[in-house]
DNA sequence: GTTGACCTTGGAGTTTACTCAAAGGTTTAT
DNA sequence: ATAAACCTTTGAGTAAACTCCAAGGTCAAC
């Protein structure tokens, strides 16, 4: 698969696939005989993986970390290992935790809105938004 | 409260706080005789809520949109705001979805592990990362 | 056999989100 | 009353993450 395929399926540009390549993100391919990128689908899988980390709020550093645990193998002990993967999950859990708090405080609005074609300033989505201190939003 | 202390409390810097205010994420504060800018208990929890909006991965864009929900009432009917707030709950519950699956990896290979001093090579941790190719790291 | 749609590189430009500096006014402590 | 530690604004600079462009090579179709 050439690169304008995958970026295609992935719904990004060639771009950003060339840029993930040059700063470490996404490992090298293959080169056809007239010097194409050829991507198979581990590649396909790994960018998914990109993607998926950056939408959850992950860096392009904090994602290279996220895959050198797979990489560190050669380097480091396994108690090593252990223990960054640990710390990336306690960041993992974190994160769930603080949308959590995000989700309940929008199903309380939703749930106190009647949705109706009347103005909001009457509706009682407000009432709960500035009655409710707690409320995060 | 002034900016300063507000920015410690937060730790963030004062030029943040700032450059909130002026892209319209921060609500205006009121002033000193000087024209200090005095904050309230109430701009540390919107302060509070756009930094954790931010640390799950939200732009500054998106979270005015967020914190708008608030603002939009005299401008919207009750029907359009509560369209907008499921809009957002669905992002926050995919955000969710999708760091509950990087936490199962995480999990899988923090389970595989066994921690101890010896290289990660023959360790089952990386085995568990190259033998299942439905794991996503 | 040439047109059009691909691909290559290098490098410049853009957007987002800060971050710093300059020049000056205010407040607090000694 | 005079430093030191605050605060103000304006505007420039920076880092991350793209995004675009130019100049050229490749490949499939008509």
């Amino acid at each position: 698969m050439k690169i304008g395929e995958l970026a295609k399926r992935l719904d990004i540009s060639t771009d950003t696939l060339r840029y993930y390549e040059k700063h470490g993100l996404l490992s090298f391919s293959e080169r056809s005989e007239s010097g194409y990128r050829i991507y198979s689908p581990k590649h396909e899988k790994q960018m998914q993986f990109i993607l998926r980390a950056k939408a959850v709020g992950f860096s392009l550093k904090e994602i290279q970390e996220l895959l050198a645990i797979k990489v560190e193998k050669q380097q480091h002990s396994c108690g090593e290992v252990k223990q960054l993967t640990l710390q990336k999950r306690q960041i993992v859990r974190d994160k769930i935790a603080e949308l959590q708090r995000f989700e309940k405080s929008l199903s309380l609005l939703v749930d106190a809105c009647c949705g109706g074609p009347e103005l909001a300033t009457g509706c009682s989505i407000l009432t709960t938004l500035e009655a409710a201190d707690d409320i995060v939003i």
